[in-house]
RNA sequence: GGCCCCGUCGUCUAGUCUGGCCUAGGACACCAGGUUUUCAUCCUGGCGACUGGGGUUCAAAUCCCCACGGGGUCACCA
């Protein structure tokens, strides 16, 4: 168990408005989530967005709307508030401004008179001489006198943060004490010439501000924690804890983005995996309930979740796994459930409307019943069950179906003789499980084997080679489209 | 290239802190059987890993060192 914090336990996740989710934001809410709920802290949530130029408006919208069915609530942030308020950054910069001052008046920051120009000759020099590119503090040790005239002068300037000589330790709760040499560390802008804070800055003004008291973000953040810590020593503060979560990798094992294909939450939601699946599966991205247990939830995810117990080494996104999990819970909901996750890809494939979903849950059930232990992902779903929906005499017959079909050189007689067996029965009212036992029995009677009967007849029901019990399909299918659809196979297969 | 992180089956992982119970366990995938009228589900079995080398120790996947490999990061992006 993870020793309890003296102060309260105040995560939080910073995303920046300037796309959708991504899966890497997904897994990183959730743990932040759950050592939040596992300790009865509180989860933060704050729009970063100082970069104004890569904002895009409709970006966080779709992050709020995307982390809410997640279900991941935060308990303060956009939407429902808070006592820090405001939470995106860029309302905040009257106190990143009001640091800024504080730190340039103690020394810890400098103005840095350095044209954009001269820095990018600067880096392309260094580069070419193989060092690594970094500032030559040229501004460094200007006189604060001459730094205030040529401020006031008009001149423009950068703020730098003053690194001094020395050695950081970051005491990661994943990866144990990192050491940081200070002298590897670039005086870096705190403020753009222009007056906009950046994100190293900010990131510590408003994670101190509203008392954050642990920071788990993903393992490219390591590298930044050093100045975050130097800032924090030289604004007084006490640094909060932190923890590096090792990064999702794509396939060739590099950091998942883009060009991985499939890396926004958002894709999945719309390919139909289910929303059980997806937290329990990014639950196990870098951590284990006990090594044996793969399906598990959210409330005992939230029990057992440590930060101590998070992975170092990062894990490649494996979308077969994910796929197998999602058809675990599939099997696991009940029919209406199935019906309300399956009805948006029912009505978007068109298969069904809206309407006609309503005027008949039940008979869709009973569909869905037949498709569930098929399907993985509910857009599985309409291709599964469309030839249940298809008009009598527009099923549609697989090639492999028929081909199976005309390997029984008598198959018109035996489906004649059977609907003629089967007729009576079916008007009778006879159950799924009369059918089937007296079908087996008729066809031992007529000296056949199973497959001389039940390929033509599965063709002609269904026009599909496999799939769902041949009775229960006709039980959903009732006496009038059976019959019809048999006396259509008999045409057809001729 | 500098700095930093990481290294158990193809993949996700248990075990590593607190050396012996590990002839290394589970899961996905794959293969083979079983069940079924078929497909799927389900059940059984199989395949398959401690990166390498040195130490320390009675004993190392577990501790130490080196090598190698992979990744992250080097912006007035976040």
């Amino acid at each position: 168990m993870s020793s309890p914090s003296p102060k309260d336990v105040r995560v939080r996740i910073a995303p920046s408005p300037t796309g959708t989710i991504h899966l890497g934001l997904a897994r990183t809410t959730l743990f932040n989530w759950a050592y939040a709920r596992h300790h009865g802290g509180k989860l933060i949530l704050r729009i970063e967005d100082t970069d104004t130029d890569r904002s895009i408006p409709e970006s966080e919208e779709q992050i709020l709307e995307g982390l809410t069915w997640l279900g991941t609530q935060w308990d303060e942030g956009p939407g429902v508030g808070g006592p820090h308020e405001p939470y995106h950054q860029a309302q905040r910069v009257a106190n990143h401004t009001l640091a800024a001052d504080k730190l340039l008046e103690a020394g810890h920051a400098y103005r840095c008179f350095c044209s954009r120009e001269r820095l990018n000759d600067l880096r392309t020099a260094m580069e070419a001489k193989k060092e690594t590119p970094r500032y030559d503090r040229t501004c460094r040790d200007l006189e604060r006198a001459e730094s205030d005239a040529r401020a006031a002068a008009g001149e423009l300037f950068a703020l730098r943060f003053r690194v001094q000589p020395g050695e950081t330790v970051v005491n990661d709760l994943v990866r144990g004490k990192v050491t940081f040499q200070n002298a590897d560390v670039d005086d870096w802008v705190m403020v753009r010439q222009g007056g906009n804070p950046t994100y190293n800055f900010v990131v510590v003004c408003d994670d101190a501000d509203m008392q954050i008291s642990h920071v788990f973000r993903g393992e490219e953040h390591l590298v930044n924690t050093p100045k975050q810590i130097l800032l924090y020593q030289a604004m007084g503060l006490e640094a909060p804890e932190f923890g590096h979560l090792p990064l999702m990798l794509g396939k060739d094992g590099k950091k998942l983005s883009k060009r991985h294909g499939s890396v926004s939450l958002a894709l999945f939601r719309e390919a139909g995996y289910a929303k059980a699946a997806t937290l329990n599966f990014l639950a196990r991205q870098g951590w284990s309930l006990d090594g044996e247990t793969e399906i598990f939830s959210m409330e005992r995810f939230v029990e057992a979740f440590d930060i101590c117990d998070v992975n170092k080494a990062g894990s490649i996104f494996d979308y077969e796994k994910f796929a197998w999990m999602s058809g675990e819970y599939v099997r696991l909901e009940s029919l209406a459930e199935l019906r309300e996750n399956c009805t948006p890809f029912l009505i978007a494939s068109g298969l069904l409307s809206a309407e006609q979903i309503a005027a008949d849950p039940a008979r869709l059930e009973g569909a869905l019943a037949l498709g569930q232990d098929r399907i993985r992902i509910y857009s599985e779903m309409p291709e599964q069950i469309a030839f249940l929906y298809s008009a009598d005499d527009a099923v549609e017959y697989e090639e492999k179906a028929e081909a199976n079909c005309r390997k029984h050189a008598n198959r018109i007689q035996i489906l004649k003789d059977y609907l003629a067996f089967l007729r009576p029965a079916l008007e009778g009212g006879a159950s799924a499980q009369d059918l089937r036992t007296a079908a087996k029995a008729w066809v031992g009677e007529q000296g056949l084997k199973f497959p001389q009967l039940f390929q033509p007849l599965r063709c002609a029901l269904t026009g599909k080679a496999g799939g769902p019990d041949m009775f229960d399909i006709i039980a959903w299918l009732g006496t009038g489209s059976t019959i019809r659809r048999i006396e259509l196979g008999i045409e057809r297969l001729a």
